[in-house]
DNA sequence: TGAATGACTGTACAAACTGCCCAGCATCGC
DNA sequence: GCGATGCTGGGCAGTTTGTACAGTCATTCA
């Protein structure tokens, strides 16, 4: 169930760049036209690959500020809060932790002022005990999948 | 130099179907084929979208586990913490954020066993004085863009 | 050992798409 | 009014895709 060489070279490869074809990708990897069309259907139909979506930049959208909220829920009202995190679109992404009762999100705002403006928005709900926000100042790793894929490709060649 | 509606319209669609091309979108949307390509040309050069790589999901790769760790780093050890973890497959993105010389990373685990050894591999550096760490159970609303997208043409439009 | 299975190669062909070009037209700001 | 900009609609050559098929090779299994 995981990945080969080949195939983390694959993925490496797409990853750097993206733009080439099934073609000029089994070019570069030295290997047919077919194997590399096999390979990405088996990696798309095994839900390795998700897609290959627009990687859309929110700073150049006008959002360049980043922070992550770690809120306090009140017991059973878990999926109110979901719910109502859903509808608000500055929040990118979400997530229930252990611990007390906690989730963690990811906001973006317009400017630091804006976010004040969105965590009003976000704790402005009854579910809601308590918010702790961490405003993001620099980026030294983005998100990045390319080493694990590394990882995960040398892990089988190993096994 | 933010989006106007066809460019909402655009990105919206192409993260839909990622696999539709300049002319099927083109139709989809119904403007002519030169436009399509003259908007996507400037959304790429404008960094709003920063690429087409495939979307890998962790989970399928053999690390079902992620967590989010808090990192409280020695003054004046910032840029070693950040090579080391940048060396780390497992930690997927690093922000430093506002607050006590912090940071937080996004991890990931073959188990929660295996997370043992990431964390331990991850704490286990000098400047690195205390970690706390929230494993992540559930993903109520995974990494999302389309809103923010909406509401930015939005905005353009009414502006 | 021998047969079966699965993966990869190399090739082929029609259909579709891309990249690039251009002329015409409408809108917007100066 | 005039130029700049953006969109339309069309065309063309070159390339890529989707799909198929036969041959080769290594591994699995009886």
């Amino acid at each position: 169930m995981g990945i080969d060489d080949l195939d983390g070279r694959l993925i490496v490869l797409l990853a750097r760049e993206p733009r080439i074809g099934v073609l000029e990708a089994s070019r570069r990897l030295g290997v047919a036209r077919g194997t590399v069309q096999a390979r990405l259907d088996r990696l798309q139909s095994s839900g390795v690959i998700r897609g290959f979506g627009p990687q859309v930049d929110p700073t150049a959208l006008g959002y360049p500020v980043t922070a992550f909220a770690t809120l306090e829920i009140k017991q059973g009202q878990g999926a109110d809060v979901r719910a109502h995190l859903d509808g608000v679109p500055e929040v990118l992404e979400l997530h229930t932790t252990t611990g007390h009762g906690d989730m963690l999100c990811r906001l973006v705002a317009r400017s630091n002022a804006d976010l004040q403006r969105v965590i009003d928005r976000v704790v402005g709900f009854d579910g809601i005990v308590r918010a702790s926000t961490a405003i993001v100042m620099e980026n030294p790793v983005p998100f990045r999948i390319i080493p694990l894929v590394e990882q995960a490709a040398e892990d089988d060649t190993r096994a």
